[in-house]
DNA sequence: GTCATACATCAAGATTTCTTGATCAATAAG
DNA sequence: CTTATTGATCAAGAAATCTTGATGTATGAC
């Protein structure tokens, strides 16, 4: 997490090591279908672990270790409550992908 | 390529095998920094292999493959012109990319 | 025709990622 | 305190990805 997405223009952060770093961590973790499966059951709130396990019918560890992957690329929140943890998408940095891609497009279209 | 990224509702899309394939493809193909600074290159125009080689100081092959992967994910088009293949990237697919997030945003700031 | 250039593809190995089952830590109920 | 539950972490193997160098193909110059 730590480094911000990038308000700068695609080219510029398309050079930089931190912020290529960030993105490829951001997208890696959108490019496995566990994974935007999870996202697609967050769309309808907070979800604790062992309800994610039941709809996705997947064993506790494999989406343990696939939470840490949303949650290290900042896609997704964790909150304790006693014995779960709740897990919730962070629209920040959704919105921060929508507008990074949305410069690529718009550049792209000027080029094109 | 085929599957057309989703007009419907994102929580349709992420239970769909064949969008959920094709966006993992999509998003696989943005998680490599190689891959990230060649769209950052072709940010000022469509470039040949050759260029490419020389702005990434990359091996020939290994822009080969990456091209490849961004070409599968419909995130660039190529043309021949001679001996040179052209490469670009397709605002279309960026379009989509960048309403799927949007929608996936959306959808998390009125849940969560 | 021969030759050089641009690029794709293949094969082999290195690296990374994913899965599974086991173990560990924390919380809470009895 | 003992026990059950939730979930993180670890270790080992399986699978996918990436890199490199070699080979193949098409185009154009001569």
């Amino acid at each position: 997490m730590a480094v911000p997405l990038p308000a700068k223009t695609p080219e510029k952060t398309l050079e930089r090591p931190a912020d290529l770093a960030r993105l490829s961590r951001v997208f890696h973790a959108l490019s496995d279908e566990t994974r935007l499966k999870i996202v697609g059951k967050l769309l309808t709130g907070e979800k604790c672990v062992c309800e994610l396990t039941d709809a996705l019918d997947a064993g506790q560890s494999r989406l343990s270790f696939h939470l840490k992957a949303l949650r290290d690329a900042g896609l997704v929140s964790d909150r304790r409550a006693g014995r779960w943890v709740h897990y919730a998408l962070r629209p920040d940095t959704l919105s921060e992908i929508t507008r990074f891609v949305g410069s690529v497009r718009e550049g792209a279209a000027r080029c094109c």
